[in-house]
DNA sequence: ACCTGAACACCGTTCAAGT
DNA sequence: ACCTGAACACCGTTCAAGT
């Protein structure tokens, strides 16, 4: 919801002044993209907040909810405006959204994709219920039929965050080396058993993740408008 | 690869057994199946086998590895094989099976999208490598070129992770009640806010995900088909 | 009523001392 | 050369003692 952020504003609180749950969020966001997961602890937290660790107990009940926190802050970047002209527009605008916020927030991805599994849907956080309920909006304003609009959603969601993960995964170990199979360690698998892997090196190392997932959407929303005929758009394909 | 293990075989080991890797790592696969993720540690496990906790350290170099080894023993249940007769079926026939795989161990979900954001493909263990293999090597025999079965695999295993990730996160909280809001826990939820979502509920609660998973690989498949014209089968939809 | 920090029951991992 | 376990530097969380 709130937009881009000063990231000096707000950046390490007055000494003396008084924390706010806001305040302590940003903070464990802060220590995650820069050190990542296994940097949030409470006592490291405290110490960069200059303050007790005990003393952050009263902005989250336990570590658990510290991270839904910052998974909350996080998707709090994502905007979502209900209003839509064209919906299948706003889906690829949504997609490419989020697909930065993960750029930008690669330590925090394990995040949002593993903390809904241990809690149920009606028990998480607002904040990372809030783009479901924003895109059920915008599908059913557009025509769908309530059970027609989760459908799309799911199949929208899951391919994007199956997007997400398959283009993190695909890290350059290192830039600086300009062979394709060592800039992603691919030298070291064994070649009779990984031949095809190997042999797509090149294409591997030139990876663009914005015009994949661009392609991908296209392909999800032409399948979609086929087999669900959404209202006030003919099907493509 | 290996089948479905009877599961008192090699189920703890007798006492003073000679310990392997492959013991180590399936007692490591019990304890998570059994109490989660956070139930496995060097010292738990250990004390599961009977063992000086120092003594895995010959097994796994430290506890990342040992999560590793736990990802690459449960794909080790996937059967992919690469003389397919129909790429397609062989696509959908896979996502059901790593389907069913995840809800056999949901707790080495998170593994399994996770493990691999930390690890360069290359540096990955082989046991994670293979399907990746083992699907190009499906797609390129199919007659598709390398760069083609690179995108269509992209597109194939991210909509299938993703689906199961939405999958998992719809459990249901409350079995026995037989009201949709509460199963869910959706009646915790602010009606003003989520509309959408609430009265969502009666769907969301008779969830079928195998049906919705087919219809996806459906999409999908017919989607491919549209945009890379596929050899020795017509275009779907 | 709030804040503080000692204490408890754990961690992963190193490494010296045994065999 | 291998195995063992003491020791180190951490954890999350509880709770008694202070104010």
């Amino acid at each position: 919801m709130s937009p881009q952020k000063d990231p000096t504003d707000k950046a390490l609180p007055r000494k003396r002044e008084r924390l706010t749950r806001e305040l302590v969020l940003s903070a464990a966001l802060r220590l995650v993209d820069a050190e990542g997961l296994d940097a949030l602890t409470m006592r490291r937290l405290g110490q960069e907040l200059g303050r007790d660790p005990m003393g952050l107990y009263r902005y989250a009940a336990n570590r658990a909810e510290l991270l839904d926190g910052v998974s909350e802050l996080v998707l709090d970047e994502l905007a979502i405006t209900p209003d839509a002209p064209d919906w299948q527009a706003q889906l690829r605008r949504i997609a490419h959204d989020l697909r930065l916020l993960a750029l930008r927030h690669p330590n925090v991805v394990p995040l949002l994709v593993t903390r809904p599994l241990s809690t149920p849907l009606g028990l998480r956080p607002l904040g990372t219920l809030r783009p479901l309920e924003q895109i059920l909006s915008l599908l059913i304003d557009a025509g769908f039929a309530p059970a027609d609009a989760l459908h799309v959603y799911r199949a929208y969601y899951g391919y994007l965050y199956g997007h997400i993960l398959n283009e993190l995964q695909e890290l350059i170990v290192d830039p600086d080396e300009n062979e394709a199979l060592l800039r992603l360690g691919l030298h070291r698998l064994p070649p009779k058993e990984f031949p095809r892997l190997r042999a797509l090196a090149p294409v591997l190392a030139t990876y663009d993740g914005a015009a994949e997932l661009d392609q991908g959407i296209s392909i999800l929303l032409s399948g979609l408008s086929a087999h669900l005929s959404p209202p006030g758009s003919q099907p493509l394909g």
